[in-house]
DNA sequence: GTTTAATGGGTAT
DNA sequence: TACCCCTTAAACT
């Protein structure tokens, strides 16, 4: 399920399944039958995700844009032989030589044409897993941070602000930092908001890796272990687009004899500091976690860990 | 069997 | 702020 992280590893998973390649496409529920078909044998340029928007490139200018929402997922699995049957509520599959690739729930499943999704673009805010590149700078979320009278846990989940954090980075990333949620974004400190910046490029690019969220200091040590072992040079290579794919066992998948790239779930046991928490004991302090509905979803703070200074 | 919640986001009120 | 869309699985009765 879908922050930023997911988009990012699917479209570098889709790239190497199907890059340069004809897949087949179909709509098995039917939802989709007229924009399968426009995409169905037609040449696959690449895949590119940018914040949580997903886009094909098709040749002849046919770009499919996908948006996950809450509850989509985007499938993308090996086999060999004969080409497994769709389960469930299957709107798009892909199916190429050795992938087959089936989204179920997006909310946004659509052909456009490249000055639509440069307008989709254009309303994003800069996104961590892109640092460093074209407008992708820190700087620009802190203009329009200063500029607005919400508090900050209300920005970190506008897109248009920062794009790629979802509800739970928002949450542990706060904790992380021990910020106060409910600080007016304009009072937070530009160094503060930069150090929460980098550990999001860290946290984004480590949750591309594993596919999966990880935020606890003892199991990003953890991975960070295994990003070195499998790659001497992981420190800036797991960065931008040269991210090393871990499957579900800890294995690189390239070096997993071309087993799928993407599963939906990673090596590591879901734990997190405050993340649905409520009521339990803060691991630091000890006192309750606890939780309000803040830009529409369930934030949770440690209120004494995080309170303001 | 039915209800609810889930790592989102758009539109109406 | 409320309600809508998308789908599934876990938590209820």
């Amino acid at each position: 399920m879908p922050e930023g992280h997911t988009l990012h590893r699917l479209a570098l998973t889709l790239d190497r399944a199907f890059a340069g390649t004809r897949p087949r496409a179909s709509s098995p529920q039917g939802r989709f039958v007229d924009g399968a078909a426009l995409i169905d044998g037609r040449l696959l340029e690449r895949a590119e995700a940018w914040g949580k928007h997903l886009f094909l490139v098709f040749e002849g200018d046919v770009i499919l844009n996908i948006h996950l929402g809450l509850i989509g997922v985007l499938d993308v699995t090996g086999y060999e032989g004969v080409v497994p049957a769709p389960v469930g509520a299957v709107r798009l599959r892909l199916v190429g030589e050795r992938h087959v690739a089936d989204l179920r729930g997006a909310t946004v499943v659509e052909i456009v044409t490249p000055e639509e999704m440069d307008a989709t673009l254009a309303r994003l805010g800069p996104d961590p897993l892109r640092a460093g590149t074209e407008s992708n700078e820190p700087e620009r979320a802190l203009a329009r941070m200063a500029r607005t009278g919400r508090t900050f846990a209300e920005t970190l989940m506008d897109q248009s602000v920062i794009a790629g954090v979802g509800n739970l980075y928002r949450c542990e990333v706060l904790f992380r930092h021990r910020v106060d949620p409910f600080r007016p974004a304009k009072e937070i400190r530009p160094a503060t908001f930069l150090r929460i910046w980098d550990d999001l490029v860290d946290l984004l690019a480590i949750g591309v890796a594993f596919g999966q969220i990880i935020t606890m200091e003892h199991q990003l040590e953890e991975a960070r272990e295994i990003l070195r072992g499998l790659d001497e040079s992981a420190s800036d290579a797991y960065r931008h687009h040269r991210l090393t794919l871990v499957d579900w066992q800890g294995r690189d998948e390239a070096e997993a004899g071309g087993r799928p790239a993407y599963e939906r779930s990673g090596p590591f046991p879901r734990e997190y500091a405050v993340y649905q928490r409520n009521g339990e004991a803060c691991y630091t302090c000890g006192s309750r976690i606890r939780t309000r509905v803040v830009a529409g979803r369930n934030l949770f703070w440690c209120g004494r860990c995080q309170r303001r200074r």
